[in-house]
DNA sequence: AGTGTCAGAGAACGATCGTTCTCTGCCCTC
DNA sequence: GAGGGCAGAGAACGATCGTTCTCTGACACT
């Protein structure tokens, strides 16, 4: 096993961990075990549990984007590829293990007592933003809507996770649809 | 200091200390100093650390409630009533030591390891819930967009906690003052 | 083949945690 | 005034944590 597989394999294992049962409640021990990479190299590749964190943070952070912008511009472009933001939510909420927004959780969790998790939580949240209001300029709404639109997916996140549905999603695409429509 | 006191010093400090730093992030010693009661008298009066918080969770949702609808009842009935809401926000963001909502914090940090607190964070948005669906029916307005006006809400709380600025709250009130405009 | 290098397994370490126990001193009762 | 129960202070306990160290065995190279 070389180092980039160690890191997969570490990264795999820690975010599954982390964002399923939280981070403090998951022991070092319990990744190695999951991962399969013995201590001595997890502490080798990643020198502390909080630098493992972020690494897993700033990796979901690309994935996440990147499902999200392929979701959203495989479909039509204007109003309706803000839209498709709420049904790409709807399927992630769907999944089996969801539980929330891992940025939000970790926030919630570290963001007071380590400053390097309330960086990547919020470069996280900025980047999102950014991309909504590229959509919206794309589509020729006005900036204006660009943060309610946020707000709505930011909770639709939260409410998804708190009640354990996925309908949240629905509500926020009918709340951005009446945003888009008023004009 | 009778019985009374101790269960008020004891939740004051402990809600203070787990909402400011995160809950596992704060040892029952850290407690016991902060609220000057015993170890001893503090175990008496909650056999557990996680029932001492479900203790801090439920009075903070009394509370949290009752001060949102002072504030709410205290202005104009109708539509205004329900954007009053996000002018509470707006203040409750600006408090110095604002650091979102406790229920989300402690929902993503334990909700999936200890379920007294998954249950305790349910019942307190789906009391939020309630309340907002009352104030929309007073207005006369349609039960459809509570959804969207709880989300826009909770996105506010968790994107003022993450940005550490109190302007979500004006978003929101923006996007519900058009959701509502919207017929 | 012999030797040096490195990685893995897991023990060890020091700290900290939640929780309980011990000891001391005070207050109330007779 | 003597004795008994109770509360507070803090030590103690067992578990667990993040992190490091030791030991052993396998592989690479001359």
């Amino acid at each position: 096993m070389d180092r980039a597989e160690a890191e997969v394999r570490l990264l795999d294992a820690a975010e599954e961990l982390f964002y399923g049962r939280g981070i403090q409640a998951v022991g070092m021990d319990q990744v190695r075990a999951a991962s399969g990479v013995s201590l001595k190299r997890l502490y080798q590749l990643y020198p502390s549990k909080s630098e493992l964190l972020v690494a897993c943070l700033e990796r979901r952070d690309l994935r996440w984007r990147t499902r999200l912008a392929e979701y959203a511009e495989s479909g039509p472009g204007g109003v309706e590829r803000v839209l498709a933001v709420y049904d790409w939510l709807y399927e992630w909420f769907s999944e089996p293990d969801f539980r929330g927004c891992a940025f939000i959780n970790s926030f919630g969790e570290l963001g007071a007592v380590d400053p390097a998790v309330a960086v990547t939580v919020r470069a996280h949240k900025s980047a999102f933003h950014d991309y909504m209001a590229g959509l919206v300029a794309a589509a020729g709404e006005s900036g204006q809507t660009v943060g309610p639109l946020v707000l709505l997916a930011e909770g639709a996140m939260t409410a998804a996770a708190i009640s354990g549905s996925p309908e949240p999603a629905r509500q926020a695409r009918q709340g951005a649809a009446q945003l888009l429509a008023a004009r």
